[in-house]
DNA sequence: TTGAAAGCGCTACCAG
DNA sequence: CTGGTAGCGCTTTCAA
């Protein structure tokens, strides 16, 4: 059930009447025309300032002058349609809330990609994941998708994205896609920092904190598998420790701590680290004595607890390389995709541990 | 410079000819409707489940099967260029990095929306500020906007949106903007609420810190006033603490702590206050005896911290309700606009005051 | 230096 | 029941 504006003309006029707007309408490019007393074509030029003509300067002032008076904005749908291409980078927004890092992240890249004269646009598929989400997002015809892992992207939904005309598709996750560009973040890595500062400081029985929240599961479990892979090398026990981000929860959690003899935990993020690490002292379970405790993030909250909490710290990579990339995979989109790991790790040694 | 697709036929042929695609070319209705044997027409139809006209099973299957093989995708911008109207809500990405608790209510108000069968876009307009912005989202012609109060945006940029074609224009900030609905966070109410509280516990020499951020200068000040407000009911004195979001700096303010006699605390946020607190008791400043804290957000890390960090509650509006808001004022868009007052604001008391 | 006109992909009228 | 076709707002080639 569409609604057209108001148009009551019905008479059988010839179609090629320049029809006069009514005042109520958006003003297009016509109307400026009309208005300076030139034709659409001179309009398009002044505004866009094309050199390729030479437009008389008085025109050039009753063009814009027209443009300022009525209020025209340029139609960028009508504009992208007719050029056959937009320069629209879309970022499907997480289906949950995730971390601040995270927030930033994507903060940095939007101004860096505007830098470079890309339309960033998040764009919210509620509820649809994966390739299905794919299609509603070729929709909108981007010229590039930086999908975070988060989003289950299969290589089903590249080949929608890249049929439908993006010319550069950019996970950032875990694991790589097949025939998009993959920019690593190797949370394997991180699990295994952690596990390793853990297993130095003599703990074998190793408990990690999985949040309840789905969408962050793949982080979680490519983070357990690392803290596996180390714990393995020397025969340590692991175990998982599902947790929601709730005060009951970890109290529940701490109360049948003693039975479960875990010493080193790592803990998804810095804050199930925090909340954790409380229930346990209320619970008066020493840490690092009884238990050391190892988050993720470096948040700067982590130093102001006491004991300060010892992390790891994932260095990003800088949305500025990123959107290099993006640019040049959009100019050049030829070049096979790459893998690249870009998440660089380091363990900050604190109190916790 | 445009780059137009590989079209090489220059020959005067008459224009009506429809043209063969090239293989590599991303697939229209109208190859759908070759390979159907079918119209264009008729393909809009089966496609959009149009119910005004009957198709036969048959042919709905072969259209549909076509698009299927074709990997036929609808292209969006053609679509509401067509129809005049698009359904796209646009909510302008915040210029600069903002607390936990906005991302939260802006990813719960996307899916909201979408609920409403309504596109949620989030553009963000790298450095323009305030009306240079609306024009750039104006561009867009979105059905509605979703401003978050930091955009500062005008009269004059709500004009533009309004002229361009946005049905609803609706602010979400501290203060209302002329001709826009207003979704009034009164954030003096929450500098009042905490103020009256340090107020009630004896204390008369208030500090209200300041974060440095520009973005948050905006709620900072309101914020700001409603202390000033009720600290002038009782004659007491307020103290701005400008604080950068670095230990170092924390550490600065708590230094010559003594010499300003402050005995109360209104920090920004949460965060602000923990960071704030941990400075102060590094320094042997007793916290509340010596000075109390009163943060906002009552952010889960707050209860963790010993002493437990007492803070305000904001209660935003439910993301349905504004939701229900936006659909409404696109239906019947002469309606006037509306202020509403939506931020209830409770104190948490806990144990830093 | 300017204007006429084609056409991007799509939908909705109106005829057959 | 289906097809032809006009036209949404814009840019750009070609002709004047």
């Amino acid at each position: 059930m569409r609604h057209i504006p108001e148009e009551p003309e019905a008479q059988g006029a010839p179609p090629r009447v320049p029809r006069q707007r009514s005042t109520g309408a958006v003003p297009t490019s016509a109307d400026v025309a009309r208005r300076a007393g030139v034709s659409r074509a001179t309009v398009s030029y002044v505004l866009n300032n094309a050199t390729a003509v030479r437009i008389s300067e008085p025109t050039r002032r009753r063009v814009r002058e027209a443009a300022r008076e009525l209020g025209y904005v340029p139609h960028a749908a009508a504009r992208s349609l007719r050029a056959g291409q937009s320069r629209m980078v879309l970022m499907p927004a997480p289906g949950a809330p995730v971390g601040a890092l995270y927030h930033r992240f994507f903060h940095d890249l939007q101004w860096a990609l505007s830098r470079l004269d890309y339309t960033v646009v998040q764009y919210g598929s509620a509820g649809l994941t994966g390739d299905e989400a794919a299609l509603a997002w070729a929709e909108l015809r981007p010229v590039a998708v930086v999908a975070p892992g988060i989003h289950e992207l299969g290589p089903a939904g590249v080949a929608v994205l890249k049929r439908s005309g993006a010319r550069a598709v950019i996970t950032v996750g875990p694991c790589p896609v097949e025939g998009a560009h993959a920019l690593l973040t190797d949370h394997g890595e991180v699990g295994r920092c952690a596990a390793e500062h853990l297993l130095a400081r003599g703990r074998r029985r190793l408990g990690v904190v999985m949040p309840e929240q789905p969408a962050l599961a793949v982080y979680a479990r490519a983070r357990l598998a690392g803290v596996r892979a180390a714990a393995a090398r020397v025969g340590a026990e692991v175990t998982e420790l599902p947790l929601a981000y709730e005060e009951t929860a970890a109290a529940r959690l701490a109360a049948d701590w003693p039975e479960r003899g875990v010493d080193g935990v790592f803990a998804y993020s810095d804050e199930y680290a925090m909340l954790l690490m409380a229930a346990l002292q209320d619970r008066g379970i020493r840490v690092p004595a009884d238990t050391a405790v190892v988050g993720v993030d470096d948040l700067m909250l982590g130093r102001l607890l006491r004991p300060r909490l010892t992390t790891v710290r994932m260095d990003l990579p800088s949305a500025q390389e990123l959107a290099e990339l993006v640019d040049r995979t959009v100019r050049h989109p030829g070049t096979s995709p790459t893998v690249r790991d870009l998440l660089g790790v380091t363990l900050v040694a604190r109190e916790s541990s």
